[in-house]
DNA sequence: CACTAAAAGCTATTGGTTTGCGTTTAGCCA
DNA sequence: TGGCTAAACGCAAACCAATAGCTTTTAGTG
């Protein structure tokens, strides 16, 4: 992988780009390797040299969306902070492209790394709530016990029981966490 | 689907054999429609036609593989009991042939199905621990806080932490749950 | 400025996937 | 029991995604 402005990270640009397009254009079940191809102006060898199949692809795609792009508000306590972090997430992962990006970055991902990545973000994001409210002196559950109270119960659900989650449950989760800490 | 002897059904029940045999014979990685269309001694569009692609076919098997063969043995206590089951739950789900069916199960299920079918297996075993622990007077917790606190955790990190899973893992869930009951 | 290795383009070929049509089978009602 | 209907399957041709071999371009280096 070369340096940003190489061929390489040009190819890695448009064909992300055309993965974007295409799938806003006309849904995710008509994109192809070839059809990709075409829009990012390369060729399909290509594609397939580079991310061996459409799912490792659509895996890379989904993952940068996946990333969150600004650090949790601080609304002046750990749990109005985290209470909204949860419902935040919960919202965006449980939405039709949420589910949608988490089922992509968790198949095309032959040695975990990717889903392994988007743990990654959710723990960033509960660390930095964490360490605000340890910085005001309040008393604060490991990062680890947040993601097996809260992060893993919405995402098993998003993943295992379609249907039947809202903002409540996400609530409910914090104050759990924060009232009765395992 | 017809009723069982039907052709339907035999149909269905060589597929999945073929399924079962090829993948323990090559591998998962070589397994292609026409060639479990062969073993199975029917033709390829019949198996397209019934379950669309390979990634269909191999969530349907999957899902049954991951269904549970037994009650939980009764070990005297709810917490013996729940341990006991996390223990097992935790050291199958966990284990290479366990990853690549859960992944095979989310894989090929547009409509979350399968996904669902999984999760009230999970369900159905802790409501017999559960109904058990009740019958002999015990305390116990909702079957949905136990998914939350102890299936959800091991799910959560079989799918996107890879590495780092042991029984004691599972121990500490069930203790949390039981002495800390959010 | 030449040199080397990695990456992309190009093309032929393979084989997985789709489709249309005829045939069989299972369920159903008289 | 016997015909009737619709769903499921077999068959075969056509399509197109996927792969591999080879050439060409590009980026980094002495």
């Amino acid at each position: 992988m070369a340096r940003p402005g190489g061929r390489s990270a040009r190819v890695q640009e448009s064909v992300h780009t055309a993965v974007r397009e295409l799938t806003a254009e006309m849904g995710r079940e008509a994109l192809t390797v070839p059809l990709v191809a075409a829009r990012a102006g390369v060729t399909p060898s290509t594609v397939y040299r580079r991310w061996g199949d459409l799912q490792e692809l659509l895996s890379d795609v989904a993952v940068e969306r996946l990333r969150p792009d600004s650090d949790p508000e601080d609304r002046g306590s750990l749990r109005a902070d985290l209470t909204a972090w949860a419902e935040q997430f919960l919202d965006e992962m449980a939405s039709p492209p949420g589910r949608a990006y988490i089922r992509d970055a968790l198949l095309g991902d032959p040695d975990g790394a990717n889903a392994g990545q988007c743990s990654a973000y959710a723990a960033e994001q509960i660390d930095v709530v964490l360490a605000r409210a340890a910085g005001r002196g309040e008393a604060v559950p490991d990062t680890e016990t947040v993601v097996d109270r809260v992060v893993a119960p919405v995402m098993y659900r998003i993943l295992f029981r379609p249907g039947g989650l809202d903002a409540g449950y996400a609530r409910r989760l914090v104050a759990g966490v924060l009232d009765a800490p395992g």
